[in-house]
DNA sequence: GCCGAATATTTCGACAACGAATATTTCGGC
DNA sequence: GCCGAAATATTCGTTGTCGAAATATTCGGC
């Protein structure tokens, strides 16, 4: 069968002390958040042979994802942030020549952040480094294997009523 | 079938533009990090009516995981956290009366912590809590789904050789 | 037309976590 | 026994996020 992971450790070590703990439920809890982190982690790294930090490729691509041009609340329920928290991360992209703010037209209240041609492009660039992290973490499951994997984790998202966001 | 999450649309959004994003990566990919957040916030909520925050919860959970005394720097690998990143949590711990410091007899360089009756205690009634949220939440999946799912996080989490802690 | 409520962004203050630097102590080689 | 290297917890300065307040604008009712 496949071997043992750190979480079935952590697992055998508490079950004695709370005999109702279900090792699935804790297995699957523990493993997707240190998962989650990990692959938040290679990201960076891989990133970083490109000039370019996690926070400010996921701000591109939610801009990238709105067509390049959107509200900053926009971006900040994409990326389930506060809005006033999306102020300093377009100040950066900004500096760096990504992004440019243009106050909108039909209503002054606006200030829409757009890509620029470089912003673009150092998001296209970008764009497969991430990928190919995606893929080489679950790329350890067959194709079949990531489909139930992805099927399963929908319905407890779904059960869960998670809000929209993070695209 | 099932229904259509959240991240069906992002991933449906995102198809066109870029053709070969494989939507069951993507999809395990967002729903992991969208779930352990998700996961971290009902736990807050729920542990609100204890008048615990979830970082305390967390922090006296990997306590008691050390059978309720350890130094500081084991609990801040077990949370996957910067050693002087604890200082401060365990202060408040202390404050709460939850936690005392004792400088180690054998080597002192250490200050061990150790848990309090009281933390003992909070800590008893908080797991429950815990348990039950985690439970809510995993529970629309059937036990037998729920270890195919953990036992595929498994496979995952070894290939990425993502290293031990946060219990 | 005007006024209050709602909306959108930004500023401000607070907080949590980090890395680097610091102070103290232990360990190993000589 | 002693001295430099390693280890341990802490302090300090920086960064990133948040909620609340501030500012500016739009909308709806009258």
């Amino acid at each position: 069968m496949t071997d043992r992971d750190p979480v079935d450790e952590h697992v055998e070590r508490w079950l004695p002390v709370v005999p109702d703990l279900d090792p699935d439920i804790e297995g699957a809890v523990v493993r997707m958040s240190l998962l989650s982190r990990h692959l938040r982690e290679v990201k960076d790294r891989a990133l970083a042979a490109l000039d370019l930090q996690e926070k400010e490729y996921g701000t591109l691509h939610a801009l990238a994802g709105r067509g390049g041009r959107a509200a900053p609340s926009e971006i900040a329920g994409d990326l389930r942030m506060a809005p006033a928290s999306i102020t300093a991360r377009m100040d950066a992209l900004v500096r760096r020549g990504f992004v440019r703010r243009i106050p909108s037209e039909v209503d002054r209240r606006r200030i829409d952040v757009e890509l620029t041609d470089a912003g673009r492009a150092a998001w296209q660039r970008a764009m497969g480094v991430v990928g190919d992290e995606e893929h080489r973490v679950l790329g350890v499951l067959t194709a079949a294997e990531r489909r139930v994997l992805s099927d399963l984790l929908r319905r407890v998202a779904l059960a869960a009523g998670s809000p929209p966001g993070r695209i």
